[in-house]
DNA sequence: CGAGTTTGACCGGCGC
DNA sequence: GCGCCGGTCAAACTCG
């Protein structure tokens, strides 16, 4: 749950600060400013008035010290709804924005996008139909479908980038093959990480067929090995992913469904940047989370129901 | 020349 | 059993 932790020790995201905005610049307080100056202009002129003066000053520091006391609330509330959120995310994977590459069993037997999560071989969802929840592991035996854990990622790329199926995530990749599909007219790469055999994992790439500025990347298994940045650090050799390389597959997919990077912006980004940059830097660390957090209130779904609860908290609040 | 990529062939699971 | 389809293999090719 490395994300997810990351997002509530970051207080610099909009999802966070908006709300609570809103009170900084509340006319409420914005009137009590004013009204302080207006009284301040009155006290030189007037001194007799300095009773009521103090009076008004005890009165707007009380309200604004409800004020403080009422932010307090509604941020613990706050933080306590997005921990029951991503609790019920995790739990009941979100729809995603396209049905990729299912298998034929599923689009056959349950053809919407609640089908096409990403959850860790049907063990989550629990139901009696494994088959159809390990749609990307098939092939295997069944005994070995627990070990490995499927993840995905969406990587948003430049929309002009239309033929680059490369997913920076900072680990190294090695493509193996390469396939079109029936359900999506975008070729899919396959990818073993590069210290394969002794890590098994794999990745595969393809582009979502609604929206092709967008990557999927599907991971299969868990690294055995540190992550090559790290390593990089440490030997100083000058095989260097990539500028934007993102240290977020395995730890990010495994606590949440589904991750949208932004690497357009990543790339940007690291253009501006010299290649001394260390990847796991805080900066980099925040840049992830505000990423995360973008994404989610991209998604319209997220925002009503986060609307809705808190809308609902405030009432509630307000009633007592 | 070695490492990585491409791409057509092949394999095995699944549905009919 | 057959055909479809996703996944993998491996020879050919490319690049530094």
């Amino acid at each position: 749950m490395d994300y997810s932790s990351a997002a509530y020790d970051d207080t610099s995201l909009d999802l966070n600060t908006k709300p609570l905005r809103l009170f900084d610049d509340t006319p409420i307080k914005k009137e009590v400013q004013s009204k302080i100056l207006i009284d301040f202009g009155r006290q030189l002129s007037a001194n007799e008035e300095s009773g009521a003066l103090l009076e008004e000053l005890q009165r707007v520091s009380a309200e604004n010290k409800k004020l403080t006391e009422m932010l307090t609330v509604m941020g613990e509330n706050y933080n306590a709804l997005r921990n029951q959120l991503l609790d019920y995310m995790s739990k009941n994977p979100e729809k995603e924005l396209s049905p990729i590459s299912k298998k034929r069993k599923s689009e056959s037997s349950n053809n919407n996008n609640t089908n096409s999560n990403n959850n860790i071989n049907g063990a989550v969802n629990g139901n009696s139909e494994s088959s159809s929840s390990d749609g990307e592991s098939c092939k295997k035996p069944r005994e070995e479908t627990i070990k490995a854990k499927i993840s995905r990622a969406y990587v948003r790329t430049e929309p002009s980038d239309t033929t680059s199926l490369v997913v920076k995530d900072g680990y190294q990749w090695r493509k193996y093959g390469q396939k079109v599909t029936r359900d999506n007219p975008c070729p899919r790469a396959y990818f073993k990480c590069s210290f394969a055999p002794s890590c098994p994992v794999k990745k595969k790439v393809q582009r979502s067929v609604e929206d092709q500025s967008i990557l999927v990347a599907t991971y299969e298994g868990e690294h055995n090995h540190s992550h090559p940045s790290q390593i990089e650090a440490t030997s100083g050799s000058n095989r260097c992913m990539t500028l934007g390389s993102v240290p977020c597959s395995t730890s990010l997919a495994s606590s949440g469904p589904t991750i949208t990077l932004d690497l357009t912006k990543s790339k940007s980004s690291a253009d501006t940047k010299s290649t001394k940059t260390r990847t796991e830097t805080p900066e980099v660390r925040k840049f992830l989370v505000e990423q995360m957090a973008s994404s989610l209130t991209k998604d319209p779904d997220f925002t009503k129901a986060l609307a809705a609860a808190i809308s609902g908290r405030i009432l509630q609040h307000n009633s007592y």
